[in-house]
RNA sequence: GGCCCCAUCGUCUAGCGGCCUAGGACGCUGCCCUCUCAAGGCAGAGAUCACGGGUUCGAAUCCCGUUGGGGCCA
């Protein structure tokens, strides 16, 4: 339950009646408490009795074995399996007399024989169910707890509820409560039955779909924006088929009767997709604050670290940006300018075993040596003339240079990497290419 | 077993009787851009609108049935 008051306030949703946590049963917003079912017994006890009292519901002495028997006889005899009514024609000292057996009583609601239930659904539009097809169902059990149908009855007329928006597969319930509003003398609220959501293999999405809880899609790197604008797609289309939403748009724009009526298979690539829009249309500054956390838990910087480099870290935050697609991509792809390099082998075998690797490097540090300023500009412009003093495409320069940087034959364009790095670390690091894949050189 | 709901590209969907030789998005393919990877731009493949009957001059759109999927009673 905490996850879900966590997973909200993440989401940026917010609730005006009901708790603010589940550890703390005083903390509430809204003055329709208490908001617990274990302390609203008295209230169900009462709508309960009422009933009784006005031949709208009766106290069934049956226990869970009979009825089950019952069933099971049904089911036999190719009867639908429902309860039989037999407490229900007991008379008032049969009542008594069970009672005095001590036999407890849960409370049965008096379903209509016949005529039908029929309402308004947001957006499946008008239904109707058969009365006939509704048993005598439980409202309250012995233990004294409602059932869910009952329960939601007396609470959201209690807390003044006008609109009951859920899963539809509560749809098939929603007549059994309408009756119960009706015979409390109450008017139902407005029903909004949404489709489910399912996993890509067309069942109810579940763990076995992987995460399931919005803290895992945090952890995993993904913007609450992002999440919640993937959420609200699900089920749900404007007539121009608009898929980024700001949260205030989402909340001007989104009509209940718009969402569809058919279930929505969960495409994890499409979130994906959808958080690296967020992140690239983040300015820079925001997107190395909400990396943080990302960056400090895969051990690039701590919090010294962190307040020390900030500057630092932005840049190079901005340097990667439109390739991040998840937070935790992040540390992945600017490690390269806090830690020490380690060589991709595949990045050594292809560029750094060329023939005239070596050589170019070598001639790279004593052109970075005489270079002043070392900036993006003028690594590139130097990186260039050593090329074509040398004969060869920029490539053949560019690429061995890039590698005895980073370690990688994929990165930051690599003269703003260098200027990150800055001229002193970018000679170590080549120098350490060199001792380290060309020994005898240097 | 009974009742209920649903059905357009692989996926999310637009569509609510003629604008549809079905539009957009993700993903996929190719090209362009380019110091790599991306991003971006352009192009393309991909849906006989589940199937079968109607209604209508005309149906993805309305009606009936079938099939499939989901749900509730549990």
């Amino acid at each position: 339950m905490d996850a879900i008051f966590k997973g909200m306030r993440w989401l940026g949703l917010d609730w005006d009646e009901g708790p603010l946590s589940a550890s703390d049963p005083n903390a509430h917003s809204g003055d329709h408490g208490p908001y617990f079912q274990m302390q609203r017994l008295d209230g169900y006890r009462a709508a309960a009795d009422r009933l009784i009292a006005e031949g709208k519901a009766y106290p069934c002495y049956c226990t869970a074995e009979e009825v089950d028997a019952m069933r099971e006889k049904a089911l036999k005899e190719k009867r639908n399996p429902r309860y039989d009514g037999t407490c229900r024609r007991l008379t008032e000292a049969q009542r008594r007399e069970r009672a005095a057996q001590g036999r407890t009583a849960s409370v049965r609601f008096s379903a209509p024989p016949e005529g039908s239930v029929e309402f308004d659904d947001l957006i499946r539009g008008p239904m109707k169910f058969d009365n006939e097809q509704i048993e005598d169902f439980i409202l309250l059990k012995t233990s004294g707890v409602p059932t869910y149908n009952f329960a939601c009855v007396v609470d959201d007329h209690a807390m003044e509820i006008t609109h009951v928006i859920r899963g539809d597969d509560h749809l098939s319930n929603t007549p059994r409560q309408v009756l119960a509003y009706r015979a409390l003398g109450w008017t139902p609220p407005v029903f909004a039955h949404l489709s489910m959501i399912l996993g890509a293999d067309g069942s109810r999405l579940s763990k076995r779909h992987g995460a399931t809880s919005v803290e895992e899609y945090r952890q995993a790197g993904y913007l609450p924006e992002a999440v919640l604008n993937y959420l609200a797609l699900l089920g749900w289309a404007t007539s121009d088929s608009q898929d980024i939403f700001g949260k205030e748009e989402l909340v001007a724009k989104f009509d209940v009767g718009r969402c569809s009526k058919s279930p929505a298979v969960f495409d994890p690539n499409k979130l994906i997709w959808m958080n690296g829009e967020y992140l690239r249309k983040m300015p820079a500054k925001e997107l190395a604050v909400r990396a943080r956390p990302f960056v400090a838990s895969a051990g690039l910087l701590d919090d010294a670290g962190l307040a020390a480099r900030a500057a630092e870290l932005e840049v190079a935050v901005a340097m990667e940006q439109e390739k991040v697609k998840l937070l935790t991509d992040v540390p992945k792809r600017i490690d390269i300018f806090f830690k020490d390099v380690a060589y991709d082998p595949e990045a050594v075998e292809k560029v750094l075993k060329k023939p005239d690797a070596a050589a170019v490097l070598e001639d790279a540090i004593k052109t970075f040596q005489a270079l002043e300023p070392f900036t993006a500009a003028s690594t590139e412009e130097a990186c260039k003339a050593l090329a074509a003093r040398r004969g060869v495409k920029n490539g053949a320069v560019f690429h061995p240079v890039r590698v005895a940087v980073s370690g990688r034959t994929q990165g930051p364009s690599l003269f703003h990497m260098l200027e990150l790095l800055g001229k002193q670390k970018s000679l170590e690091r080549i120098q350490k290419t060199l001792q380290t894949f060309f020994k005898n050189a240097g």
